[in-house]
Formats: structure tokens, sequence, C-alpha cells
DNA sequence: CCAACCATGTAAGCTGTTACATGATTGA
DNA sequence: TCAATCATGTAACAGCTTACATGGTTGG
């Protein structure tokens, strides 16, 4: 039986996707944003990015417009598809989990970095609200973890979650923050 | 031209290591840890840990002491040995950089888990005064760049930014706290 | 008796890193 | 003229994930 894998998409792919779709460009031009960006985290050298691009192609999730560069080189510009697109916007609309956010918060701000793509405050506004609710029960969760080693744990090992906690708690306070900010805007917009 | 290669440790390897030392322990127990405990970040499953023990011997890192489990079955406590851990002493005495923290703020912490090892309580704070000026200068970093981009980036982008650079400032609180916390400890001592 | 836990591992496959290769143009 | 920037890629290797394999013991 032959099976068709859905293949799934890495974060780089979408972290690369997200940045095509809101503006096109070539895998240059990609590069420099992950070199002089806090995006550089989901990677940064060519041996990554044009392989990951070539990957997003052969999936029809992209498409070359060619041209020419400025070394009369030939140069690609990229596209998000249809499916693409189609692609994106599931992964966009992706509930915040308290695990995914334990376990991975990189990629969830990555996620709500490109909540502009859905022109959809009212999710903005849910997103921000579910990344609250589960900072703070990943802080929870962290502070247990404490609470239980408490005796078996050696004190630096104690300040390092307790450092884990307070960034949570920071996150739980940034999403309380932002939500405000969105709030504002919606309402300038039905003004 | 046969070049002996002091081959690298992974962040799983010394964070296996600094457990061990912290430890002697089976592949097993070490795996619970990092299933119960946010170390889990630096991986997970037996095809990740198993290998990496086993790559950490045969660079003479750890070593086993052969036993019995419950079950009759041969088990391996692993010890490491003066050479693991003279490795691991230069590894927990890495300097903070700004760079390391930006882009690993995760493997900075992991150090810091360790540093009761060292017992050097004035490492201990000096790595915390050089995490703190770190954390500031990730901040201003990202501050630098949220407003560089502040005409081009949608609003989304922005926040996320906004993030980033409120968890280094998290982080920055939480050195300053960590070491009025230390010094403490460094005058019952001392007393 | 069955699930969960103890305890160790292997194999296929994907992704990412580092380093190298190419070659034109622009500015100091 | 020399370095930096534009622009794209490949090759070797390391590392992790997922899934599978094995098999004994303990508790409900």
């Amino acid at each position: 039986m032959v099976v068709v894998k859905h293949k799934e998409i890495s974060t780089l792919g979408f972290a690369l996707l997200g940045l095509i779709e809101t503006q096109p460009s070539t895998g240059y031009e990609l590069r420099r944003v992950f070199r002089e960006t806090p995006m550089g985290r989901y990677s940064s050298s060519p041996g990554a990015i044009y392989p990951a691009l070539h990957t997003l192609e052969s999936q029809k999730h992209i498409r070359a417009r060619h041209g020419v560069g400025r070394t009369g080189r030939c140069t690609q510009t990229w596209h998000v598809t249809a499916a693409g697109r189609k692609r994106l916007t599931r992964w966009l609309q992706q509930d915040v989990t308290v695990d995914e956010l334990f376990q991975a918060p990189d990629v969830v701000l990555l996620r709500f970095s490109y909540l502009d793509l859905l022109d959809d405050l009212d999710w903005s506004e849910q997103f921000l609200r579910q990344f609250h609710d589960a900072a703070c029960a990943c802080s929870q969760r962290v502070a247990t973890i404490r609470e239980s080693l408490k005796s078996v744990q050696p004190p630096h090992g104690q300040l390092a979650l307790a450092s884990g906690e307070q960034a949570f708690v920071a996150h739980a306070t940034w999403a309380k923050w932002a939500l405000v900010n969105i709030r504002e805007r919606q309402e300038q917009r039905t003004r």
C-alpha cells in the first residue's frame, strides 16, 4: 500500500513561507533577514535555506519568478502559491497549547508575528488570550517541578528553574499588554 | 596529514555530563530527568540519549560501572572520568557573551544550573554579572532592530520583537535577583 | 492477565551545520 | 586593486526524531 505522506513543513519552512507571503523575495534577501533579525534562531546559512526553499517548491507551496539580478545573474523571486497560502493559514490558526509553549515558545511567537497575514483581529485577540493562559500554566508547571525537586536539587539548579518560571510570567505579562495594544487598534478601526 | 580533531560535545552531551557528575546514573534514569523537567528541551528519547552516552564514552568522558537492575538485566551506571570532569569544568568556566545569550539563552542557563559543581561562588557571581550585562545588551539589540523596522514591519511582527525585548529584560532582572540570593549564601558561609 | 514500568538499544530518514565553489559588480 | 556585496548553490558530516525491538517485573 502506498501512503501519500502529507509531508510536513519544518519551522524554518514556515518562517520562510511567512516571509515570502509578506513580501516575495529572493533566497539572498531571505538570508539577510535571518542574519539581521532574531529570526536567525530558525537557522541561517545557505546550506539550510536554499534546500528548504527547493523543498517548499517541490511541495508546490512556493513558485519562482525568474529575473535578472544587478550582477546580470539569473535570480529567482519566490511567491507563495494558493496551496502554500492555505497551508500557512492553517498553521497560523493553530491553537496555542500549553505543551507547545512549554517546549518551543519561539515557534509560537513566530506564528504570532505573522498574524497580520490573516487580517483577523478577533483571532489575534483569542490567540493572545490562549497565549496568556498557557504561559501562566507553564509557569505553574515549572514551579511545581521546582517545588518537587527542592530537597534533591542543588541551589543553582533551583535558581535556573526559577528563571524559567519568571520567563513564562514575563510572557504572560507581554500577552496582556499586547492584547490591549490590539484592542486599541480594533477600536480605531471600528470608528 | 591526519588531524586529530578535538571532537566537540553537543549541548545534549553537556547536559548529560552535568547530570552524571551531579549523580552517577543509568541511561534510563537520565531519560526520566529529561522527560520530567524542562531539560526535555535538549532532547528526550532513547534514540538521542543512548547514542550520546556512547559518544561520551568513546571520548573517555564517562565510564560505565556494570550492575544488575531489578529486572535481573545488566545495567550500566555512568560515571564521569577525570578527563570528562576537566572538559565539563572548562565549559562551565566559559564567559557569557552577548552573542551566545542572544542565540541560545537556554544553553547559558543550562551552564548556570550546573555551577554548583564548581563550588566557586565568586565565579557564580561573576557569571551572573556577565549574564545581566549581556541580557541588557541583547534587549538593546532587539530594540534597535525593532526601531529600524518600524516603518517596514507589520504590527504583529513589532509586537513579537517587543516580546523578545521584554524576555531579555526579564532575564536581566532574574540575574540581579539571583545575584542577591548567591551573595546571601556567600555571607552565611563566611560567618 | 494486562498495563505500566524497568532497561537497553537499533535503523531509516530528515534537517541543519560547516565549508567550499563560482562569478559578477560596486565602492574605497 | 581589493574587499565587500549580490546571488546561488553543493558535499560531507553530525545530530535528532520516530518508530521499532526485546524482555523481565510489579501492581491492580
